[in-house]
DNA sequence: TATTGTTATACTCTATAACTATA
DNA sequence: TATAGTTATAGAGTATAACAATA
């Protein structure tokens, strides 16, 4: 090799990285997430943000901590996104009675609202990706994921 | 309901989230990014700057623009990555002869030393990934990821 | 003494505008 | 006028330490 230009004037050799499940699956998971940003821009709610209102609204009382555990965010981050939902009249705290440390969250009624709104827009990209799959993946994605929650 | 205390105490009902493609791809990538920090620790080596190693490995004398496009980073943030690397001495840019606005970015000796002893860590990595797969669901994984370069 | 949640803060990542030098 | 790369900067995301209230 002499020159200092690239083998292939355009296409590149990513072979290396193709191979990579890590690399492919970055890669995967942020055009999905652009795709879940897009179709949540019209609601105003992030990734974060829609996962908490799903949880509290199928566990109404669960408090924080729990909900920073699943979500792996941070109690200090986890209670930025509560104000931010509370803010927008989204969310309520209610203190518990038993032990006054905890702070319950609810969904308000327009908190239920905006997400019984959001529902059409997440079956919708749901349907989507695995129409893009085809039934045989979407069965076989799922189930290779189910296998990776379990990485030591 | 009454209380406001969750449904379940310790358990919480996390259904439709898990059954959602995009929860459960976040939740895998955060899982397997991780691993590959620890792995890549003692290298000193994040996932774009072993991305990018292994990119001008495979292709000397690729442009910055080439390399940001591949990896989703802008050239401003690619610029950051490539200065970082520079001053450790693993990567050497090269103005372009024909074209002088072009910096080839090429390996040095450290740099493709570096990268070398990182092949057994990498390969080890996936290994580990395969293995917790099975050799079914690997494939399988590899396919329907394949399926989801192609979302509009 | 341990736990829940908060505040403050720092660090990283990402995104954008404006600039240079070249074409 | 358009492109490759850089600088500067702002914003979002993430991480940690210290604190208050409660157990």
């Amino acid at each position: 090799m002499t020159s200092d230009a690239p083998a292939s004037p355009d296409t590149l050799d990513q072979s290396r990285l193709t191979r990579l499940l890590g690399f492919r699956i970055t890669r995967t998971e942020l055009r999905i997430r652009r795709l879940f940003l897009e179709c949540m821009a019209r609601f105003e709610l992030k990734p974060v943000d829609y996962s908490l209102l799903v949880l509290v609204d199928a566990n109404p009382g669960v408090n924080q901590r729990q909900l920073a555990e699943i979500l792996d965010v941070s109690p200090p981050n986890l209670a930025i996104v509560v104000a931010r939902l509370m803010k927008r009249g989204l969310l309520r705290q209610v203190r518990g009675q038993q032990d006054r440390r905890m702070q319950h969250l609810h969904l308000t009624a327009a908190g239920k609202e905006l997400l019984d709104e959001t529902e059409l827009a997440v079956r919708e990209m749901e349907a989507r990706l695995l129409e893009q799959l085809g039934p045989t993946h979407g069965e076989a994605l799922l189930a290779a994921l189910a296998r990776l929650e379990h990485l030591a």
